[in-house]
RNA sequence: GCCCAUAUAGCUCAGUCGGUAGAGCACUUCCUUGGUAAGGAAGAGGUCACCGGUUCAAAUCCGGUUAUGGGCUCCA
């Protein structure tokens, strides 16, 4: 006879089995209706679910981030009942929960059309109006491949196939709809009314590129109407901080057909990256690297040597010249042993620290090209500390504590880490990969950091720490990046005499804190929605006359900042003063100086924010001064 | 690389049934000298991405190529 105890403490005894539902009802009406699922001792069930024995439960609303993410999965079943109603022949594969949404993998003789979405997508409302009732059934597993083979559904019965004999499966109906799934599913389909069908894209059959393309169908889903129209109106808002779009209009940066994937960086953009650039300089010099910078073009035989030919030649840019193979360096490190080798190095010089703001090219599969977040060509702020086991660990952590320092200076906050392990396809012997994996696992616990494991993530030479970074729209792109490498060095015969006078091979260090400057302008630019802090804006103020009047005060105004370091440009054009403010704010320059009769009498300027805010009228000196004060 | 979509003026976009292209902004010239987010008028501007096909006739229909967008796979 179950005692239910509930979140808040209180205790509800029955003297025979009772369901989640049941349990709802009798606390009230309202809570029975809203109950999509229930959190029985911490596992998520149906509302149809029986409780035998004594336990704690949970009514799961639509309140709860669980009671969501069912409503999303029951509307990716919704979605393949709409396919299967409308496309008969269709067979449905996988429909999981998203962040946001849903999608339903499908494999159909033709592609799906926009039409056909828009198709799909009534459908669903149709059905879902139809109130069926979401019922679940168990099932033998050989008795279900039977069962979906009969159906015709031969992708549902691999993948029931590949699951343990013994297991029981739960299937769920909804009309005349059957689909193997763990659930737990929403009671009833009019718990769904608040869905969108956002987009159709490929995807690979058990998400392998060798297997065929199966056509994805995204959704979104809330509890309600008002939070899917919020939810559309945030990807809206998102999309307008898109780089591409801002860096157009800002006159940052432009692609062009002869060059996929290579910036052409205007006067604007340049200034910024140039700003990024000084700033990464800056604090390379005082974390004592030296800063070097290696051709662009090697011969083959280097990369090969390195194990990157036989890696990555289909990513590498080759060119030939007087009989010579060479390759577009895809890469900085094989560079920089070029110059550790070039002297004698002792265990005094270690750790031994080169960077480089390397250009690198790569032939990234056209596919994946995405602004300046995905290019083929790419600056790394790139550096190798070559150091001995025992510095290692500190090394480390010192790459820990900058990265993030770096990352917060440019307002940053929201880093997610991943510690990326041995990949199948590898170089080195286990041993060094133990102590290069144990190093990286070990700083990051020093650190207190959390962070995720990726096994088989690593790079060829060496596991890597992994940082990155989220765009507007949620997209994650790894930045920064701390790699141990225990093989390269002794492939491209790195050395170093020890205090006991023999030779050793150093281990190297790979990091990039930035990653690729260009991506990280990119998530500089979404992140700030073009809004620059003053620091990297392009053109930090505008000095604006309002009449030909002033036009002499302006220049003069204009070339006191230039002469004090301070971007200024002048707009002596014979406009309206709400025009020329209007089209600076526009172009998200933080400061506006206005000058008219009053500020030439007075030898003033008047300060306006491209956030509208009017600061009044100050000296020239006064403003410079608030200017400098602006933190980093 | 794979799937789907898209490509028209510097930018953002219209363009019906196949009949030699249109708007707003920007640009040029003129008027206007105006105090905190768009002053007015006139003018100029396009081999409709590229290559081929169908047709009396193609921006429009068909095929191919390239690039871009959204995903998938990949990313030293």
């Amino acid at each position: 006879m179950p005692a239910i105890t509930l979140p808040d403490g209180s205790r509800k005894e029955f003297d025979h089995p009772v369901t989640v539902a049941a349990v709802a009802e009798s606390i009230g009406s309202g809570l029975a209706k809203a109950a999509l699922a229930g959190r029985v001792d911490g596992d998520l069930v149906d509302t149809s679910f029986a409780i035998h024995d004594d336990a704690e439960l949970e009514i799961v609303t639509s309140k709860d981030d669980a009671g969501v993410e069912v409503i999303r999965h029951s509307a990716a079943h919704l979605l393949a009942q709409a396919v299967k109603d409308l496309f008969p022949t269709a067979q449905v594969t996988i429909g999981p929960v998203i962040e946001d949404g849903f999608f339903y993998d499908f494999a159909y003789e033709r592609s799906f059309t926009p039409e056909d979405l828009a198709a799909i997508e009534k459908r669903m409302s149709e059905l879902a109006a139809k109130n069926f009732d979401v019922e679940r059934t168990l099932m033998e597993r050989d008795e279900a491949v039977t069962f979906f083979r009969e159906l015709g559904e031969d992708y549902k019965a691999e993948i029931i196939e590949s699951i343990p004999a013994d297991q029981q499966l739960s299937l769920y109906r909804q009309g005349d709809f059957i689909d193997l799934c763990r659930g737990p599913h929403v009671p009833n389909t009019a718990h769904l009314k608040a869905f969108k069908l956002t987009k159709m894209a490929g995807a690979y059959w058990r998400g392998d590129s060798s297997n065929e393309m199966l056509q994805r169908i995204y959704g979104t889903a809330w509890p309600d109407k008002k939070s899917l129209k919020a939810y559309l109106h945030r990807i809206e808002e998102a999309e307008k901080r898109d780089h591409r779009k801002i860096g157009k209009q800002l006159d940052f940066f432009h692609f062009q057909e002869e060059a996929p994937g290579m910036v052409f960086w205007h006067q604007k953009g340049w200034t910024l990256y140039q700003a990024v650039e000084r700033y990464i300089r800056e604090k390379c010099e005082a974390a004592g690297y030296q800063e070097v910078h290696t051709p662009q073009v090697l011969d083959r035989s280097l990369w090969e040597r390195s194990g990157h030919w036989d890696k990555f030649h289909d990513m590498i840019f080759a060119t030939n010249s007087e009989n010579r193979e060479y390759a577009i360096k895809p890469m900085n490190c094989p560079g920089h042993i070029q110059i550790f080798n070039h002297a004698l190095r002792s265990y005094r010089d270690l750790p031994f620290k080169i960077a480089e703001f390397g250009v690198v090219h790569r032939n990234e599969p056209s596919g994946t090209l995405h602004g300046l977040l995905r290019a083929r060509r790419f600056t790394q702020d790139d550096a190798h500390i070559f150091c001995t086991e025992a510095q290692l660990q500190r090394e480390v952590g010192d790459l820990i504590d900058l990265t993030f320092e770096v990352y917060r200076e440019f307002g940053f906050d929201d880093i997610a880490i991943a510690l990326s392990l041995r990949p199948e396809q590898r170089v080195g012997s286990e041993v060094m990969w133990d102590k290069a994996e144990a190093a990286l696992e070990q700083a990051l616990k020093h650190k207190g950091l959390d962070f995720v494991v990726q096994p088989g993530e690593g790079a060829f030479y060496g596991p890597k720490i992994e940082f990155t970074l989220r765009d507007c729209i949620g997209r994650v792109w790894q930045c920064g990046t701390v790699q141990v490498d225990f093989s390269m060095p002794e492939r491209l015969g790195a050395k170093y005499v020890t205090d006991a006078g023999d030779r050793q091979v150093p281990v190297m260090i790979h990091r990039a804190i930035l990653g690729s400057l260009e991506r990280f302008i990119g998530i500089l630019i979404e992140h700030h929605a073009g809004l620059l802090p003053a620091w990297l804006a392009p053109v930090q103020v505008a000095v604006l006359s309002i009449t030909d009047e002033s036009a002499e005060y302006v220049g003069k105004v204009t070339e006191t900042l230039k002469n004090q370091g301070v971007r200024a440009e002048s707009d002596l054009r014979n406009e309206k003063i709400g025009l020329k403010i209007r089209e600076h704010t526009l172009q998200r320059i933080p400061f506006m100086l206005i000058i008219g009769e009053r500020e030439v009498a007075n030898s003033t300027i008047a300060v306006r924010t491209r956030g509208g805010e009017d600061l009044g009228s100050m000296s020239l000196d006064d403003f410079v001064g608030r200017l400098r004060e602006v933190p980093a």
